[in-house]
RNA sequence: GCCCGAGUGGCGGAAUUGGUAUACGCGUUCGACUCAAAAUCGAAUGGAGUUAUCCAUGUGGGUUCAAGUCCCACCUCGGGCACCA
């Protein structure tokens, strides 16, 4: 007898694994394929952490689950290692982000190896490789080359500590989601992919995803959709304000490389005789009594009064120092006076332009009409700054207006000025115009360099590569963009490089991407709106360019919950509550307890806090299934062979080495079966086991799931395990702890197909009738079952018992009788 | 403020379609084994009570033969959005 020594068999099996490239892939005609990804991590210095265990565990079950049953089963992996943290990590300690990058990597390789997950080695990939950037790049030129990545100059976030823009999405309350400081509004060029381009698609096509409510609610919100529409407002000409010759105030802003490109949109705006403002109720037109523009809005400086300029810039200046969280705890409305006055088109009134922080340059035209009648918000500046407020009646929607339909979304800004990033494919010629770089220069090498710090020069640290930033297209000479990409842009596309991730001529191959997927389950526990919105947005272009045969990458989506330090809170390290999961591994439990453990923890979609004593508890369960194994095969230990004595147990027993299973022995009331009936018993609990498990699979009840192996081995050890039963579990037990099922399953001599249910064993021929009194449990009977068609036999028989005559004495006066519940209740 | 989740023993959590509330695990108690401890094995374990029985799924109502589950109102916690016209 052999004691359990998980880190022994967990040792073998790894090195088996590696060695076989046990689960190494590739398309296969005529077998059903499946393909599962959890979301790439972003290897940092600190390892593994439960999370990802959690994360990594539930793709990994579902990967061995559906490979125990036959199909073509792809499990890559992956490490999005561009970024902020491994850049100041390398600013801090002066290495460089490549090598610090590259020990995490080896280190985060290692860790998943040690936690057996089923996967095909030779899909990995690393965002920060060249020969995966330089697809990257391509991808980028793809939509430069469609006017979808396109560069625009206006107010952006702005980290001041991180000295780089952020996306809208990397903005959180107001702060930098990297460092947390509160971030700024800042004027500057940068590129954006035009994501609204798709806004429609990526909205109604929701609806149809196999993803949590939550998560499709969220990009709902997210994308923002109203219908509306624009309204027109003619500038007064007689207004003594207004000037048409007159310079604009230039006010603010960033130094930026390159000229400014006004977009359509803008200089329609922004046009010195018209207002254009969006609206969802134009037919409250006819209650507009002022417009109000934001103080970001491009024509404001034209419009603007002699007399209310200097109290219009001032405003415009404080509002644009304020930070987003100032203006957002701040809902005290604030404007001023332009001096200008517009026209209502269906009034014919002069009604005042003001400007104030409450209107949105983002949103819609930066141009609202304000109905004070109608709008709360509108009410509030109304009453504040004693505008009229016009009680409306409503008209007919689109007599002054064209229907507009607008998003909340913006466009994804992704230049970033910083080094450790994807460089941008792009040259400017002598006059400032982009151009992209030829394919076959590709990759656009990061170059290396010494000093990684950026400064507030709005430059990256790339500008300081003299050397590199001439480049040479078309005979002319240029200079190269020193921003690079945004970290989303190379995890937008990664799932597709899974299929082919060494292929020479394609970002992915097209018979392969076709084969493999979209992604069958896609599993995380973030980026609700960033990085899933991005992957469906790039799927939708690359679709529309004939790259991708479909146009939604992921099909099912598990979004997985957290799990907390045991006191409840975020783990963390500097709380010193962290959990570190090669501890638990190291301790003795091997990983086979901690992946187990961490699918027992609760449902898959719920936080969790970490709780070490039941760890131990798990711990137990596959010591137990060990045990029976062991028992099995040393005979008189047995628990199907060893007769129960009542007595303590036989001499032959204590002589056995250290083992922990030498007191396993059979309650008496079930030694009492022999051994035909032991088996039959048997063969209901494993049927009933089977089904069990694999229904919970497929509803990714993996808690439940745990607990009916734990019930069955309960079982085993009453009744007696034989040859069949310690088949089943260890195949059930498997994409759990897959290193100790494969050690049964190769003493038991069983490959590891998965078992199927026989539903004549989960048939008693007897089952068990609750009786209920009022609703209320009274009594229990045995009835055959073929008794239960029968329900005025049914009746009978329950009125006949003794328990319920007692409560029946006072009449009975309505009888239920529900088969399926396998139920009578009476009413008295 | 608006939109989602969630609230069940001492604790994590089960209960899949309205039909036996508390599966499984932790903890606790008792017993076996041991010189002893650990480990292991077995038993018990929602609360009150003398058996009967009564009370328990955040609170208060309602529907129903029957409610953790459905409806209405409210409370608490977590998450998302937050002047989007």
């Amino acid at each position: 007898m052999e004691r359990y020594e998980p880190l022994k068999i967990e040792q073998k099996w790894q090195k088996k694994w590696d060695e076989t490239e046990a689960f190494r892939t590739s398309e296969k005609s005529g077998t059903p394929k499946m393909m599962l990804a959890e979301m790439f991590p972003y290897p940092s210095g600190a390892g593994l952490h439960v999370g990802h265990v959690r994360n990594f565990t539930i793709v990994d079950v579902l990967t061995r689950f559906y490979r125990q049953q036959g199909l073509n089963v792809m499990r890559p992996f992956g490490y999005d290692t561009f970024g902020l943290p491994a850049e100041n990590y390398a600013i801090k300690t002066g290495r460089s982000p490549k090598d610090v990058t590259a020990e995490n990597v080896a280190n985060f390789r290692k860790q998943a190896k040690r936690l057996g997950y089923a996967i095909d080695w030779s899909r990995e990939i690393n965002t920060s490789d060249p020969e995966y950037y330089k697809w990257t790049q391509w991808c980028f030129l793809q939509l430069f080359k469609k006017g979808l990545a396109y560069q625009k100059e206006s107010y952006q976030w702005w980290c001041p500590v991180d000295q780089t823009v952020l996306a809208n999405e990397q903005v959180e309350n107001g702060c930098c989601w990297r460092c947390g400081h509160e971030v700024e509004k800042k004027k500057m060029k940068q590129w954006f992919f035009k994501i609204t381009e798709y806004a429609d698609e990526l909205l109604s096509e929701i609806d149809n995803l196999e993803w949590p409510e939550r998560i499709k609610t969220m990009q709902k919100n997210w994308i923002g959709r109203s219908v509306g529409a624009e309204i027109e407002f003619t500038i007064t000409q007689d207004s003594n304000s207004f000037a048409s010759s007159r310079q604009p105030v230039v006010t603010g802003g960033a130094s930026s490389i390159a000229p400014v490109v006004a977009n359509a949109h803008e200089s329609e705006s922004c046009s010195n005789r018209k207002i254009i403002v969006f609206t969802t109720r134009p037919d409250t037109i006819l209650g507009a009594t002022f417009i109000v523009l934001a103080p970001e809005y491009p024509g404001l400086d034209y419009l603007v009064s002699d007399d209310a300029r200097e109290a219009v810039m001032e405003y415009k200046k404080s509002a644009l120092k304020k930070s987003e969280i100032e203006r957002q705890e701040n809902k005290e409305k604030t404007g001023v006076f332009t001096g200008a006055f517009a026209v209502n088109p269906a009034t014919k009134e002069k009604i005042p332009i003001w400007v104030a922080d409450y209107v949105l340059a983002g949103y819609g035209t930066g141009a609202i009409m304000a109905v004070p009648a109608m709008d709360e918000r509108d009410r509030e500046f109304a009453e504040k700054f004693d505008l009229p407020i016009v009680e409306t009646e409503l008209i007919d929607r689109d007599l002054y207006g064209t229907p507009k339909t607008t998003y909340r979304m913006r466009d994804w800004l992704i230049s970033r000025q910083r080094y450790w990033g994807c460089p941008i494919p792009i040259a400017y010629d002598s006059n400032g115009e982009p151009h992209a770089i030829p394919e076959e220069q590709l990759p656009v090498l990061l170059p290396e360099i010494e000093d990684y710090k950026p400064d507030s020069s709005g430059r990256s640290a790339l500008a300081k590569a003299k050397d590199w930033l001439k480049v040479e297209i078309d005979g002319e000479e240029m200079t190269r963009e020193t921003d690079t990409l945004d970290g989303y842009a190379c995890s937008s596309w990664y799932l597709w490089r899974y299929a082919s991730p060494h292929d020479k001529e394609h970002a992915w191959e097209p018979e392969a991407i076709s084969y493999w997927e979209p992604v069958d389950y896609y599993c995380g526990g973030d980026h609700a709106v960033a990085h899933l919105l991005y992957v469906r947005f790039w799927c939708k272009f690359f679709a529309d360019q004939g790259y991708l045969p479909f146009r939604e990458p992921i099909k099912r989506l598990l979004y997985n919950g957290y799990i907390n330090a045991p006191d409840g809170k975020k783990m963390s390290k500097s709380k010193g509550n962290a959990i570190d999961p090669l501890d638990v591994i190291n301790d003795g439990y091997g990983a086979d307890t901690l992946r187990t453990y961490e699918m027992f923890i609760g449902p898959y979609d719920m936080d969790a806090a970490w709780d070490t004593r039941s760890v131990g508890g798990v711990y137990r369960f596959l010591n137990r299934c060990w045990n029976l194994i062991e028992s099995h095969f040393s005979g008189p230990a047995s628990p199907s062979s060893t007769s129960y004595t009542g007595q303590p147990a036989e001499p032959s027993l204590r002589d056995e080495p250290v083992g922990d299973v030498r007191n396993i022995r059979l309650s008496q009331s079930n030694r009492k079966l022999s051994r035909e009936n032991d088996s039959s018993i048997n063969a209901v609990i494993r049927n009933k086991t089977i089904k069990k498990v694999t229904e919970d699979i497929h509803r990714y009840n993996f808690n439940t799931a745990v607990a009916g192996l734990m019930e069955y081995v309960n079982e085993l050890y009453k009744t007696g395990a034989e040859q069949d039963d310690l088949v089943t579990l260890a195949k059930l037990l498997k994409p759990f702890a897959p290193h100790l099922a494969s050690e049964m399953l190769e003493k038991l001599g069983a490959d590891d197909e998965w078992p199927k249910w026989d539903e004549k064993y989960l048939v008693a021929d007897s089952v068990e009738l609750v009786v209920q009194i009022n609703g209320k449990l009274r009594a229990k009977l045995q009835v055959n079952v073929e008794d239960l068609e029968n329900e005025d036999k049914i009746i009978e028989m329950v009125l006949a018992d003794e328990k319920v005559k007692k409560f029946t004495e006072s009449g009975v006066k309505k009888t239920i009788f529900v088969k399926k519940a396998k139920l009578v209740n009476i009413v008295v």
